[in-house]
DNA sequence: GTGGTCACG
DNA sequence: ACGTACGTGACCACA
């Protein structure tokens, strides 16, 4: 036996692992294996681990009397009983995944593990070492002592609650540990068959061994003890002491293991990886992902041997330093910058990685505008210098900010992996990585997270993470490459999106002006239409409540004022303004609801919203496109959101009006396309009287009237027209006769007839629908005409509403998507044509189907002409592409 | 943090 | 029989 201070951690198999099966949700492997459990044990083991630092470790585990290991059955004492069987098929996963761990795990005939462990206990005790047990079961807590403490489980596994004998003796009424054995003598348990003394619970329980200390010294005493309790424990004596026996742990089971082959110190992280992968716990290989920080190179390894040179970093931080980095500069590839928070028009700067293949070199933020660092400025502002990196979009802005440029984007794995799979959940580096099968790295959260449990700390930590990263990229760079190059999506990031990246992150740059008084001024007046509409709600409910309060508002409409409540929610009544709208015929205070729903709806979000992201500075709101968000590849915008200004209802569309050029003199120039999606449907369906409409300029809305409903141009009424646009969206859409009558509020029947109609009038978008969904269950996949893929992996459910999903996402992805990529190949030529004629006019927003430019008024007839020609011919149709142009001196006069 | 609601294309 | 229209982002209330 070893005589150095040991620090032993003995773990209670059986017994965790049932907490844990029965307190985690289900979870299966990609083979259908249950692995809830074994997660559930492994996230305990880890925090342990973690916490206690143990230099010996064992699991034990049951056996003789109870084994899970024979077709789900589990034989207890005094029989078999069935185990669910999601639990037996997850044993020898997690005997496996111990041994991953490097973990020595026992389990002796006839012997529980709770007497595996209490031996062991014991022995670490006599020879002066400290052990901890872990278990899920409160007879452990018999073994503390002053060497050893007992950690029972809660909450599940998810944490553990330390047990002392103070701490024992303060929830227990002063019992020591081992009083815990007569405490389960008297009072039995239920959950281990043991039977106790009948009509003795915890109170009773306890009162009896403050008096008398010890079961037998109850029993002794038994005629001292009045009434039903007496009689109970007089005519019970031998259950009594059977009990105690039965909860009494056997400590002298005879081992003749060795300290040695309990020694523990750490696991092997490639075996460890290998263990985890194959169970498929990705967050767990995150967590694990440790690094050996201050060496200068990243320790640990995992899924792949670790080429050395890609961590080795090098911090910049004095003159030889910057030196070794300036002279190393033409052999720059790579640019990492590390931020803050998620609007990169606000986020600190906090460190930048710039890589070699051989090594990177760190730089703190604050040296970044230095003098020392002007070399380095020009390497990242050098277009010829190309630049792989993560989401350079957001490194371009962060930079910015300091007056930094980036230039020569060539490759940005972010963006990459987005056209490979825009539906992925987890587009962050350390996701990529996994499913890449590539070493991962820790996600940023558990570096910069508030509560995180593996932060690293100090400038080592975050250098190690930098370059970490910076190996990740680079690793992930070639076959992300690859893969596009494979799906046949070369073109779409060489000539669209990745252009389009430097784009936008212009046009959020500049800006637009954006006039504070004309929102302050609106505000006033929709406060006063608030405020009224507030005080009469308030009279006709004749209470004051929280009109916002779906839950309250529900309560005075449906409880108070016995309104007929239509549709639930989970939470309660509904009150969308599908449900009021009906509503309103039955009670005036319905509308006043509505209309305040529209004016704080405008004020909150667009007055106060908006207010709050003009930048003092320049008078300016700057968004943020996201170009990595949309399945569809549509772009989104954010920080706020300037994609989804009012313009339905005029109260909104005023909004607009704040909206106006940067410089004196200027104007708004709004372009948007004529129906591109029907357009974009009438090409890749090829249906010829779909085509044959826009050739002919026809309103398509009347000419699917027409079809619908058999009837001449003339005869099409405006009740007509409204039915077949709602037809169109549902087209586009991805029909359904129910989605259709709940738009039209017909009977699903009368939509059904309606579209029958339809796909009768325009046989090739019948063909388009049954092609395109026969695709997606060939391919697993379908495409825009540009290649863009959206995978549809539940075409093939056989749950209806999955399949029914992904059959409408089918049929609209390669619509929506197409008139993204178009309006997109616009937003490249457009940018190409202003810099080629060296306009001034600038490209401020893009609105899905819409561009809004700001232009001098000598540029005005010259872009009138170009930008409707431009987005017409950005990618020639079999039917004709057609903007419209507006211009104003704001964007609502744009119309 | 989640759900309900509503603004846009 | 199943119970949905497609794609987003922001705000508020409430746990």
């Amino acid at each position: 036996m070893e005589t150095d201070k040991q620090k032993v951690l003995l773990i209670d198999g059986n017994s965790i692992v049932n907490r844990a099966f029965y307190a985690m949700p289900p979870l299966t492997n990609s083979s259908g294996l249950h692995t809830n459990a074994v997660f559930g044990f492994t996230t305990m083991l880890l925090k342990v681990i973690e916490e206690e630092k143990p230099t010996h470790l064992l699991v034990a585990f049951d056996a003789g009397k109870i084994t899970f290991r024979h077709e789900g059955y589990a034989e207890y004492k005094g029989g078999r009983q069935k185990t669910p069987p999601e639990l037996s098929e997850q044993f020898p996963l997690l005997k496996e995944l111990i041994g991953a761990f490097s973990i020595r795990q026992f389990e002796l005939p006839g012997y529980e593990a709770d007497d595996i462990i209490g031996t062991l206990a014991r022995l670490a005790e006599e020879q002066g070492q400290t052990a901890t047990i872990v278990s899920g079961d409160k007879d452990m807590l018999q073994l503390a002592s002053d060497g050893v403490t007992v950690l029972l489980t809660r909450k599940g596994v998810s944490e553990v609650e330390r047990f002392t004998p103070d701490e024992i003796a303060r929830q227990y009424d002063g019992l020591t540990p081992n009083q815990i054995i007569d405490l389960k003598g008297l009072m039995g348990d239920t959950s281990d068959n043991i039977p106790g003394i009948p009509g003795i619970g915890p109170k009773t329980a306890l009162k009896l061994l403050a008096d008398y200390g010890t079961v037998e010294n109850v029993l002794e005493h038994a005629d001292e003890i009045k009434g039903k309790v007496g009689d109970n424990v007089r005519s019970h004596a031998d259950s009594a002491r059977m009990s105690k026996k039965l909860a009494t742990i056997f400590r002298e089971v005879p081992m003749d293991w060795t300290w040695e082959q309990l020694a523990w110190s750490g696991y092997e992280a490639d075996k460890l990886a290998a263990g985890l992968r194959k169970l498929e716990f990705k967050s767990l290989i995150e967590r694990l992902d440790l690094y050996a920080a201050g060496t200068g190179a990243a320790g640990g390894s995992g899924a792949e041997a670790e080429p050395a040179e890609l961590l080795v970093y090098q911090a910049v931080e004095n003159e030889a330093a910057w030196a070794k980095l300036n002279g190393d500069l033409q052999a720059a590839d790579l640019v990492i910058v590390e931020s803050h928070g998620d609007n990169p028009h606000q986020s600190e700067g906090i460190a930048l990685a710039v890589a070699t293949p051989e090594r990177s070199y760190i730089v703190s933020y604050e040296q970044l505008t230095g003098p020392e660092a002007a070399k380095l400025r020009e390497w990242l502002a050098d277009e010829g210098a190309a630049k792989t990196g993560y989401d350079l979009h957001r490194a371009e802005l962060v930079l910015a900010r300091s007056g930094i440029v980036l230039r020569g984007q060539q490759f940005d794995v972010q963006l990459a992996a987005y056209l490979l799979d825009p539906t992925e959940a987890d587009p962050s580096l350390a996701g990529l990585l996994q499913r890449h099968g590539l070493r991962t790295i820790p996600p940023d959260e558990a570096v910069y997270g508030k509560g995180a449990k593996f932060r690293l700390p100090g400038p080592d930590a975050l250098r190690a993470h930098l370059a970490a990263k910076a190996g990740a990229v680079r690793r992930l760079a070639k076959p992300l490459a690859e893969e596009l190059d494979e799906s046949g999506m070369r073109t779409l990031y060489y000539e669209l999106e990745q252009p389009l990246a430097v784009i936008l992150a212009g046009m959020e740059k500049l800006g637009i002006t954006t006039k504070a008084e004309a929102l302050e001024e609106l505000g006033k007046e929709f406060q006063v239409g608030i405020e009224s509409m507030m005080a009469s709600v308030h009279r006709h409910a004749g209470m004051e409540f929280n009109i916002g309060s779906t839950k309250q508002l529900g309560e005075v409409l449906f409880d108070k004022l016995g309104l007929p409540s239509g549709r639930k929610t989970k939470t309660g009544y509904s009150t969308d303004a599908e449900v009021l709208e009906r509503l309103a015929p039955y009670h005036e205070i319905v509308q006043l609801i509505l209309n305040y729903r529209t004016l704080t709806k405008l004020q909150s979000t667009y007055i106060e919203g908006l207010l709050k992201e003009i930048r003092p500075e320049d008078g300016k709101i700057h968004t943020f496109f996201r170009q990595t968000i949309a399945a569809t590849g549509r772009l989104s915008s954010q920080f706020p959101n300037l994609q989804n200004i009012p313009i339905r209802l005029e109260e909104g569309r005023q909004i607009r009006k704040a909206f106006v050029p940067s410089e004196a003199g200027w104007l708004i120039l709004a372009a948007d396309y004529s129906q591109i999606e029907l357009r974009v449907l009438a090409h890749i369906s090829g249906d010829e009287g779909l085509k044959e409409a826009f050739r002919n300029e026809m309103d398509i809305h009347t000419k699917t009237a027409m079809d619908v409903f058999g009837v001449t141009p003339e005869q099409v009424d405006s009740n007509m027209r409204r039915q077949a646009k709602a037809v169109n969206f549902g087209i586009v859409y991805g029909i359904s006769d129910y989605g259709l009558s709940q738009n039209l509020n017909i009977t699903r029947k009368e939509a059904g007839d309606f579209i029958e109609q339809y796909l009768s009038a325009f046989p090739g978008v019948r063909r388009y629908m049954d092609d395109i969904k026969e695709q997606a269950r060939r391919d697993g996949y379908v495409t825009t005409l540009l290649g863009r893929r959206r995978y549809l992996p539940d075409i093939k459910a056989s749950n209806f509403n999955l399949r029914s999903f992904a059959e409408r996402t089918a049929m609209n992805t390669p619509i929506q998507g197409t008139a993204a990529d178009i309006i997109k190949f616009a937003m490249v030529r457009m940018d190409e044509a202003l810099k080629s004629r060296k306009l001034r006019s600038r490209m401020l927003l893009q609105v899905h189907d819409e561009l809004v430019f700001e232009v001098p008024p000598e540029e005005l007839e010259t872009m009138k002409a170009i930008v409707p020609a431009i987005m017409a011919e950005a990618f020639p149709l079999d039917v004709p592409l057609k903007a419209d142009v507006n211009v104003g001196t704001n964007w609502y006069e744009a119309k």
